[in-house]
DNA sequence: TGTACATCAGTGAACGCGCGTTCACTGATGTAC
DNA sequence: TGTACATCAGTGAACGCGCGTTCACTGATGTAC
């Protein structure tokens, strides 16, 4: 029946969609040829067809493996006060911004998926998920406020990383990453509410 | 010397700048071809480069003129703690979220914007006034605090928005944006710091 | 174990298409007298 | 005021290019005996 090793074939489709999920991040969705990923992922473009229907059903199942990764990676923060400070600091590090390829997808992504109407059920997951692991992994303040307060958390983490690395000058750009960190790195409640 | 009227020629220019700043918005950088742009503008595509050097170049002018616009926006709004709040909810609206055209440019464009070397700094002049309009304009519990507190604002507002519109599901949608505005609706210190 | 065969993922030329940009031409406009 | 001319923004065919996708073919793989 299978011919060819399903391993075999497992791991070619796993390699692109590896790829893809950096490429993707890096450039942008509509900055990735099939062919610039194909020879990323060291195959030639005609087989893509072999492993995906289109460019757009490899985009939704990105949105869902990237998905994977970043719920992972919650987990693997301590679940405490400390350890929702380190992801903070994490999700906004120089590191994270510089290298999109390996950063959340929410901040490079979400504008260019909002315009796909195919992508945008992974990318509802995608909130979803990050949202309700933020809540249930990290401790907060108070649990009626916890969905609340993790929403708010996303959008501040989202639009710091989308400003930091819109903006020219990196002085200004690091001074967004810190300040919305320090907006999640005290007991003190100074930090937050504007007025 | 200028044989056709310079009021003619600029207000073409106007029109196409007019049409080009809301088509990126709706559809992206990428998703406006300068053809389809100058239909919108009831222009033939041939005479864009009558007006502008490059399809490049145009981005720039657009996020300086959009930048503008949303400067006069935070303008408008009375300088109070209630305009604030108001500047918020309309910031934050369905009716921003359904019609990008309209609304600001960092959500719609940024991380696009950020892989085009050429616009970033307009877009860094953007970030810039948005934020520093907000410090001027705007009352703030502390000067001290002030620059600080606006451009956590600023990254909650964008974030918000991003993920509003990313989303498939409407009461997710709707509960960040009015998450993120109940965060800055209240006196009550509990909105913000999160643990 | 060795040989002939069937399978099918991978290959790369080719497809139609839309893109940004160019350019020879048009024709409405303002100027000269 | 009327006519001949010069200007130049606007027009639309054409350019080379890269895109997503297709498809006839190849050749390494597993199977049959």
């Amino acid at each position: 029946m299978v011919r060819y090793p399903a391993a075999k074939t497992a791991e070619k489709h796993e390699r692109i969609l590896r790829e893809a999920s950096r490429l993707f991040r890096e450039r942008g969705l509509s900055g990735v040829s099939v062919g610039a990923l194909m020879k990323a992922a060291d195959l030639t473009h005609g087989s893509f067809y072999n492993h995906f229907d289109s460019k757009q059903s490899l985009i939704a199942e990105c949105i869902a493996h990237v998905c994977a990764l970043a719920v992972r990676q919650v987990e693997a923060a301590e679940p405490t006060a400390a350890g929702k400070r380190g992801f903070v600091s994490e999700y906004l590090s120089l590191a994270a911004r510089d290298d999109p390829g390996r950063a959340c997808l929410m901040p490079s992504l979400a504008p260019e998926i909002a315009r796909e109407p195919i992508a945008r059920s992974a990318m509802t997951r995608y909130v979803r998920s990050f949202i309700d692991k933020l809540v249930s992994h990290f401790p907060w303040p108070a649990a009626a406020d916890a969905r609340c307060d993790a929403i708010r958390m996303t959008a501040s983490l989202v639009g710091a990383l989308v400003l930091a690395r819109a903006v020219d000058d990196e002085a200004l750009s690091e001074e967004i990453l810190q300040e919305v960190i320090g907006q999640f790195a005290g007991a003190s409640q100074r930090d937050g509410a504007s007025d």
